[in-house]
DNA sequence: CTCCATCGTAACTATTGTTGTTACATCAGA
DNA sequence: TCTGATGTAACAACAATAGTTACGATGGAG
């Protein structure tokens, strides 16, 4: 599987963006984040257009533009980031299409989707469970 | 995330074993299953010969040659499949080592870290409870 | 003891998805 | 009007999986 680092770099932006705010700046900038994060300005803004389009971040243009928290990092949980940037299925089901007149072919593909569907929401149960204060209280305690 | 089939096709090609074998026949060959599959003998050859080094299959070679179950499939489980086919991590850390230098960039990575390996483990217990006799009856229900 | 079906495996290509980069239009406050 | 930022398209770079071809190795059948 190639993972994916969205949900990784999207709570990055937003734990950075948090703590930048809690310091008294009004507004982070894409190049900000994307510095800390070691990525290009853009990679940011993109993934933090689905954020803003799942209502957890706004943007604003012209001069002194940037982003900013429509609510507080406790408000926020790694399952609406999640669900924000979507990362896709966890795990796929074949690439092409089995052999329908084989009784295993016919009957895999629902077998495997009812069985990962229950992962999945146990996945989602416990993304559920962290907010991005968490995240950024288990980041200030890496020292 | 490019999600991955390998672990579809490894519970495909363990059910249609265990099927067949239950139909009377000794030994299952590769490209039987591929044809189930609808994929290349080769991939099915690769995929059985992570299996057999985790001791789920065995393989034997010159004419009349195949693959055998070496247990029941009620008493193999999901997450023995997919501790043996090894997809990689669900969730990626950043591509590159995010800025040291920025409070964030530093505390990240230890912290989804932590996060993600809770997921993890949820998952694996959910993979745990589901055994290959629980997807052949699921595959042989769908009519 | 030869034949041949099948595995074992290397090497390469194709495909897909993510990430990185450049470029430039657009916006809005100073 | 100038300026610093976002918005977004287009494309290149990179990575991982899957598919394919090729061929050597094995070992039971006859």
């Amino acid at each position: 599987m190639s993972a994916n680092s969205r949900l990784t770099i999207a709570a990055h932006a937003l734990a950075w963006i948090g703590l930048y705010q809690r310091q008294g700046h009004p507004v982070a900038t894409s190049e900000q984040i994307a510095d800390s994060a070691n990525t290009n300005p853009v990679v940011i803004r993109r993934l933090l257009g689905e954020l803003r389009a799942a209502g957890l971040v706004e943007s604003h243009r012209g001069a002194g533009a940037g982003w900013t928290l429509t609510r507080e990092l406790a408000q926020i949980t790694l399952l609406e980031v999640y669900d924000a940037v979507d990362t896709g299925p966890l795990f796929a089901l074949h690439r092409g299409t089995p052999n329908q007149g084989c009784v295993v072919g016919h009957g895999i593909q629902p077998a495997m989707t009812n069985i990962y569907a229950g992962v999945e929401e146990t996945v989602r149960e416990e993304l559920r469970k962290t907010t991005l204060e968490d995240v950024l209280q288990a980041v200030l305690a890496a020292r």
